[in-house]
RNA sequence: GGACGGUUACCCAAGCGGACAAAGGGGACUGACUGUAAAUCAGUUGGCACAGGCCUUCGUUGGUUCGAAUCCAACACCGUCCA
């Protein structure tokens, strides 16, 4: 039975926006929600106590690079995935369908599933969706993610084979699913195409999943293309279940997409640009590296509640990145998920005081200020 | 005092008569990054026009040559060795 473990419930709602609750083996997950990215079953330059002390309440792992390395037998020989990495919160793995999109040079798809070549060692292994489950078993994250297959977003024919791959892929997710502590969610495909939107989200919520996501986005199209496609898949996906876009985003993406239903996002965004020293900020982006901050005794964001900012200036974090130190991608780690994190906590707030529109749209005017 | 070797743009360093405003690093500057093969990648880095265009540079001064960073002479400085 799921249904004790996985309980999700929609506690207010403003517009389309909502604010909810998704109960997890490990702890509750407050929605709207950000998910920081730790791939390699580690958020890149942060400790647990980092994340611990950031509230992230769900964080992502992957099932293609796990299996690849150090083994999902491995991992589920020391304990599973949250033993192993320590981390007793929720836990999310992706299924490694992005994987076959992103390394497609070295992948061959096949209606049972993908051919591929290891990147560590150019060994060949295949993923079918049985496989993936089973490995994502291994792992013992609380969500798992249905195996499937991101195309190019305008490829009109290959969307379409996608999906429809995708959605049978999708059955037999289902029927090789062997626990009943983790939440299976499906994934909607359909490029930029609103029939084939359409038809994704109908069938993947006949499957009644206990959450569904929203795939093959954020991926090269226009942001009036990504919005219509949500708006098409969020007005078929049942409000019971939450809804999960993959990979996105940036601060203005989180709010435009809330603002369209969405519960729960990830993405790499926060981490990566903080190792490329840039920092994400309620008024837009800041590239830390740039010599104007070289005297500049403020902190990166003078409102901003997060470590770093109480304790380092700009100045102090630009020599960190010029000098290759890595506590630099640490720093600015912290600070770009609690801005996210900040993020999705006010937009919940928001939500529960009926003031989500207002919130939102003072708060985009001084995003592009 | 003598014998060699050296002096190239912010730094290191190629170049040894024309295709050299001058390779390659480093540094600096700027930009990109959205289910992470990303502490990565790309561009700029003499000046000015910023499309091929022009001007000033390779220790200094003078010379050879149609033409010099490249050859010659003198000088300056830096190395190593010999007195």
């Amino acid at each position: 039975m799921a249904e004790p473990h996985f309980i999700f419930e929609c506690l207010a709602q403003d517009g389309h926006a909502r604010a909810g609750v998704f109960k997890t083996p490990h702890g509750d997950i407050p929605t709207p929600i950000f998910a920081p990215v730790g791939t390699q079953a580690t958020v890149k330059s942060l400790t647990q106590q980092h994340l611990k002390e950031l509230d992230a309440k769900l964080i992502l792992a992957n099932t293609y690079h796990l299996y690849l390395r150090p083994g999902d037998d491995l991992i589920a020989e020391m304990g599973g995935l949250h033993q192993f990495m320590s981390w007793d919160g929720p836990i999310l793995t992706d299924s490694g369908g992005f994987q076959v999109f992103s390394l497609s040079d070295t992948r061959k798809v096949d209606e049972d599933g993908v051919t591929f070549k290891s990147y560590l060692d150019g060994s060949m292994h295949r993923f079918t969706p049985e496989i993936s489950i089973a490995v994502q078993e291994n792992l013992g994250a609380d969500i798992i993610m249905a195996f499937d297959e991101c195309a190019e977003p305008y490829d009109r024919t290959y969307s379409e084979a996608a999906m429809q791959r995708t959605h049978r892929w999708a059955e037999r997710c289902k029927m090789a699913q062997s626990r009943e502590d983790q939440a299976l969610f499906g994934i909607v495909q359909g490029g930029v195409f609103p029939e084939l939107r359409k038809t994704s989200a109908e069938f993947i919520t006949s499957l009644d999943f206990p959450g569904n996501a929203i795939g093959g986005l954020s991926v090269g199209e226009t942001k009036p293309e990504m919005h219509a496609m949500i708006e098409i898949v969020n007005a078929i996906l049942p409000e019971d279940k939450p809804r999960y876009l993959m990979g996105v985003g940036t601060p203005q993406d989180i709010v435009e997409c809330v603002k369209r239903g969405i519960d729960i996002f990830d993405c790499v965004l926060p981490t990566r640009l903080a190792r490329h020293s840039a920092a994400m900020s309620d008024n837009g982006r800041m590239n830390m590296m740039n010599a104007q901050y070289a005297r500049d005794e403020r902190p990166i964001s003078e409102t901003c509640t997060c470590y770093t900012c109480q304790n380092y200036s700009r100045a102090y974090i630009r020599h960190l990145i010029q000098s290759g130190e890595m506590l630099a991608g640490t720093l600015l780690s912290i600070h770009n998920i609690h801005t996210l994190l900040n993020l999705v906590r006010n937009l919940r707030q928001a939500i529960f005081d009926g003031q989500f529109e207002s919130f939102a749209s003072h708060y985009l005017k001084n995003l592009y200020e």
